[in-house]
DNA sequence: TTAATATATAAGTGAGTGCTCATGTGTTTT
DNA sequence: AAAACACATGAGCACTCACTTATATATTAA
């Protein structure tokens, strides 16, 4: 953790830039939210059930179905979305259906999915 | 890989849920492309990186001191953000400064940020 | 009640991640 | 030339992650 002083930081600039960039820092625990809150789309899996459920509630059985993957894979996946507030859960009878909690979650995909598309 | 083939799809819906969700379901390639970008956000340094560079470009070195962190970690992540095409690099004499390669990232960003916010 | 279905969870495993320390490369200064 | 500086990179390590298999829980059906 600790860190060497770099000496560059007064030489191409009056004032230093990296007093100023300071300012625009995310501390910590900020940092830490917007990370776990991406952490949600950074894998494969994950954007597929989230691109899926954008479109409709689905239970956990036919989410297997859709994705080609085990149930237990995909339950831990569902687990994880749940503790993020990603994901929010219906019960009927003997089947749990999953929704997106939070339309932000589609604005974000959908974004990240453009801007794959058109480059 | 084999998963196992739940019989629950026939039940709820008159039409198969699961086969109109399947239209919706993004493709291996584009799941994996989307969740790449998306883990270039899914860390809380590399979260602290762009949020600063949404503001200014800097060089590595003031971005150490911004950060508080060692030369070396913070060259790892950039290598990995250069990887992504997240950020671009211009060098001058022995500095390299960085800066975000594209506006998308940092509309990324400040959305991730707001929603983090008001929550 | 017993059996079957739908989902959750526990434990284990191989692969990936984010740092560390050490060293390499390129540029400027003396 | 040598030394200092700015940055990149390699190897190693503790940790996390995304799956696996096996089992537990809850609901419905026989």
């Amino acid at each position: 953790m600790a860190a060497p002083i770099p000496t560059c930081t007064a030489d191409h600039t009056d004032e230093s830039l990296a007093r100023t960039a300071q300012q625009y820092l995310p501390d910590g625990i900020t940092a830490t939210h917007v990370a776990e809150l991406f952490k949600a789309l950074s894998d494969p899996t994950r954007v597929r059930i989230i691109g899926v459920l954008a479109h409709s509630e689905l239970c956990v059985g036919d989410l297997c179905l859709v994705l080609g993957m085990t149930q237990p894979a995909v339950s831990h996946q569902l687990r994880l979305l749940r503790n993020l507030h990603i994901v929010r859960t219906r019960k009927e009878g003997r089947h749990v259906f999953y929704t997106l909690d939070d339309s932000h979650i589609r604005d974000l995909f959908e974004q990240g999915l453009a801007h794959i598309q058109h480059k």
